[in-house]
DNA sequence: AGAATACTGAAGTATTTACTTGACAATCAA
DNA sequence: TTGATTGTCAAGTAAATACTTCAGTATTCT
């Protein structure tokens, strides 16, 4: 029941690709093979391979192999990891950006 | 008004990075001079320079010089693009990983 | 069995990245 | 004016990245 706790690090650098990201929302569509994740990419089903390891390091698909196919799809965990980030920051950026302003409201009013 | 859209590509590869992460926490406490970003860092104040080029870029924080002083502060555009990306994504997803519960399930009665 | 399909692994390459060094420019302080 | 502070610019480097090719290995189809 334990999940591996997720590298925020790893999880930006995935999402941080185009190409991974075009995986993502095709996979949003249905589970897919590598092949047919490949087609339309215009790349080899190596490098396809090679981000499809990356967004699995990252929490964000899963795959499962079953015979010669290997089915993709979505993992919410990754997603859900990157929305607790945001979260969490954003309540702290926020803060600062009051306290920001009161201090440049200070300063205006300063003489 | 109008400001510069926001590359999610370019905002996903800055958050990318452990210093600048750690630069934008920094700055989320007080807008900073780039030595006093560099100060704990361990690196050069060429590199933090670099890495602020990249944040800025990303609408993440603003700079200002005044004097020789570049002072640093956090910008929200590039956190709020952020935030719209992922809620745009997220309703997608739940979508998607609803239906695939159905898809599941309908699998599993099949027979 | 033989051929096609779907991937896997190892190794190589071009580009990008995160840094560095060192020389310089501008500003402020004594 | 002299000297220290604060940052910038141009180049260079080592490692990482996004690919590639080529040679396998299972697995399914006929």
């Amino acid at each position: 029941m334990k999940a591996p706790p997720i590298d925020i690090d790893r999880l930006f650098h995935a999402l941080g690709d185009h190409t991974r990201r075009a995986i993502l929302d095709r996979l949003c569509e249905r589970p897919m093979s590598v092949s047919a994740l490949a087609a339309p990419l215009g790349i080899t089903l190596t490098a396809v391979a090679q981000h499809l390891q990356i967004l699995e390091m990252s929490a964000l698909v899963h795959t499962e192999k079953l015979g010669r196919v290997r089915t993709c799809r979505i993992e919410p965990a990754g997603f859900t990891a990157l929305e607790r980030w945001i979260s969490d920051h954003r309540t702290v950026w926020q803060q600062r950006l009051d306290r920001l302003g009161e201090l440049l409201a200070e300063g205006g009013d300063q003489h």
